[in-house]
DNA sequence: CTATGCGGACGTACTAAGTACGGTAAGTAC
DNA sequence: GTACTTACCGTACTTAGTACGTCCGCATAG
């Protein structure tokens, strides 16, 4: 029997798509702090040393899952009508970095871009442009939204709640060792609004998008 | 002669106040990744497992510097003009994040704010709702503000930009790799804008922090 | 078929970091 | 003085990144 392909219950060869999607799921799994070069390798049933045959270092494999989360976002088209392409990149933005909260802090740290951080920037200044926008108004706009759309991950990221029966829990955690008579607004805002039942911070999005859009128009 | 003091030479005694403030001299100096307990040590001119005599862990040594931050920032005064108040402590907190941008990826991470995070976020959502917002428009106006504050420190800290001499620089090596053709709105507006003398990231602040603000308004 | 060369996978080991554990010395209360 | 407390430190264990050298299996030359 020939040997040119592999037994069919083998591992398929390692590769750097490979590791950067065994290192994506690591890092969806248990966050940054798992991602350790042993847990990618784990998770590709391979050696440790094995993966750098692929990659030159960890910085690369970060970079690399990077640019991974931008390639989720789907880009705007240039030409088309600038709020409703921008909008829905923003918003596949949002949702790209809710499905990889781990991405955000890595967004302030990395410093080479790949294809797909280039190819987005790229369509957002370009839908920007051809929507009618100088090249100053688009420098004005394309701060503004990436700050909000980014910004608002963050926030969202940075909120220890999963789920809504998570939230008294969380609240009272946080006011745990506190006088609740020193911060009066704080206490009443979180017994008027976020143990309300059917809070949900992630449905503030819209509607400071919209705001920002419309400011912008 | 008595040794109720140390001669005079001597550094002074530890505590939980001096080793964060040396982890934030840490931190400053260094970034993130120069913060570990011995740089702590060296800084405070002790041996590692002094520190832990004053605080539990790294982590909360982290949560401590965090709230420093926090304590940075202007509180805006509840019952005055919201507009000014909140412009007075986005601006100052933006400059606090400028100061020290490694706090901005702990934000997210840390769930345990301190009580200058606290008075800080007292302090927004009085300001807001004597200002004449609702309960759920404090929600709105809170979650798009901060989205927008905290977002621009991000971008701002993402870029790899040290004084405008920097720039020319840092832009061709972000291109350096790529065909400049396939990324032309990119290229356009890096040639007519960003390579432009002058140019500031950070005065796009101000303008989309106006925008904000009216919006609300 | 055998020999040979190459590249992918790996074993070992070094360095740095967090921190558990117990020791020691200087100060404090009686 | 004696006993207790507090602050500081020495040692050592564990986990991480990764340099260096080895081995094995496949492809191609002969």
């Amino acid at each position: 029997m020939s040997a040119q392909t592999r037994p069919e219950n083998a591992r398929p060869r390692l590769s750097r798509e490979r590791v950067l999607q065994g290192a994506m799921a690591v890092a969806d799994a248990g966050g940054l702090a798992a991602l350790t070069i042993r847990s990618i390798a784990q998770e590709l049933d391979v050696k440790p040393m094995s993966v750098y045959h692929h990659v030159a270092n960890k910085d690369a494999i970060v970079d690399g899952i990077v640019d991974l989360v931008f390639s989720e976002i789907e880009l705007p088209t240039p030409g088309k009508d600038w709020q409703a392409e921008i909008r829905r990149r923003s918003v596949s933005a949002r949702e790209a970095l809710r499905r990889h909260p781990w991405a955000i802090q890595l967004l302030q740290s990395r410093t080479h871009p790949g294809p797909a951080t280039m190819r987005h920037h790229n369509a957002v200044i370009g839908t920007l442009r051809q929507g009618g926008f100088s090249v100053a108004k688009t420098a004005h706009a394309f701060a503004l939204i990436d700050s909000y759309v980014f910004g608002f991950a963050l926030s969202e990221a940075a909120l220890p709640i999963h789920g809504p029966e998570t939230v008294p829990g969380v609240a009272a955690q946080m006011l745990e060792g506190f006088d609740p008579n020193e911060f009066p607004h704080l206490v009443e805002f979180s017994v008027a609004h976020i143990l309300q039942p059917g809070y949900d911070f992630g449905a503030e999005f819209g509607y400071g998008l919209t705001l920002v859009l419309d400011a912008l128009a």
